[in-house]
DNA sequence: GCCATTGATTACCTGGAGGTAAGTGCATGC
DNA sequence: GCATGCACTTACCTCCAGGTAATCAATGGC
């Protein structure tokens, strides 16, 4: 709760000090938030969490992925020091990715979001369907 | 470490649970990461934090959020039980929003979130330093 | 020769999140 | 009688994340 509070302190003073940048929203904590936000950049991450992967092995496990969305999100991710990229020489050349130490860091503190996610769903639930019951 | 991996096992598993749904992306771990990778939620929350508010006293201290992005994001908010909206029967109908005991709960692991991220800020930039640097 | 695989890039298109601006109904202040 | 504040709602528009599909260059199997 403590810490909660000092995060939100942190956070907010943040946010609002991104604010008066206005040119660019370049907030550092919403610009990690945007990478936990977008459709597949947190799945790939988890799914690296088991071990290094070959691209089309990462293409085959997470069917509904397009090619270009996968390239670019492991770019991004590549881009951010989370992911690394490992080109092996091979005849047809193969490709090889894994987390990074900060990438593995990443999982503990996200594992708790997922676990909280997971937790409160019935909560969640059942406050949709009252809410929607009266409306 | 191992509760991130178990926490990576279940994400996975109720993603890939959700992407067999196939109609609806209702898997409910990417619901709640939408509202987190959402623009204003996350935001609201952590300002309500502090104690409850009025609209207008949000909307004075948020001051780059339009009025209707307000009343939509906490009407997700009140519906997913997060947040409680109370209204006021006094002359000028006054209403407070304030966090629930779950909106309340979200705080801490949300928090561990925005740690790492303050953290990690040093070397995400150093990494996209390197990585803008060999393109 | 034909086709598949490996790891991409590119052009084109769509849906929806979010912004802008105006309007609403009521009450108090000047 | 006009403006202001409160808590919205509505219509309209813009932008971009993400999807689809075609293409590439090299190689090995049939």
């Amino acid at each position: 709760m403590q810490t909660g509070q000092d995060a939100a302190a942190i956070f907010v003073e943040r946010w609002n000090e991104a604010a008066s940048f206005e040119q660019t929203g370049t907030c550092p904590v919403r610009n990690v938030l945007d990478k936990i936000g977008d459709k597949w950049s947190m799945l790939i991450v988890m799914y690296l969490a088991a071990g290094p992967k070959r691209f089309n092995q990462l293409h085959r496990e997470i069917p509904d992925i397009s090619q270009k969305m996968l390239t670019q999100t492991l770019r991004d991710l590549q881009r951010d020091g989370l992911v690394a990229r490992q080109v092996f020489d091979t005849k047809p050349p193969s490709v090889e990715y894994r987390l990074t130490t900060l990438g593995h860091s990443l999982i503990v503190p996200f594992g708790h979001l997922i676990d909280w996610a997971n937790q409160s769903i019935p909560s969640i639930n059942k406050a949709r369907a009252v809410f929607d019951a009266a409306s």
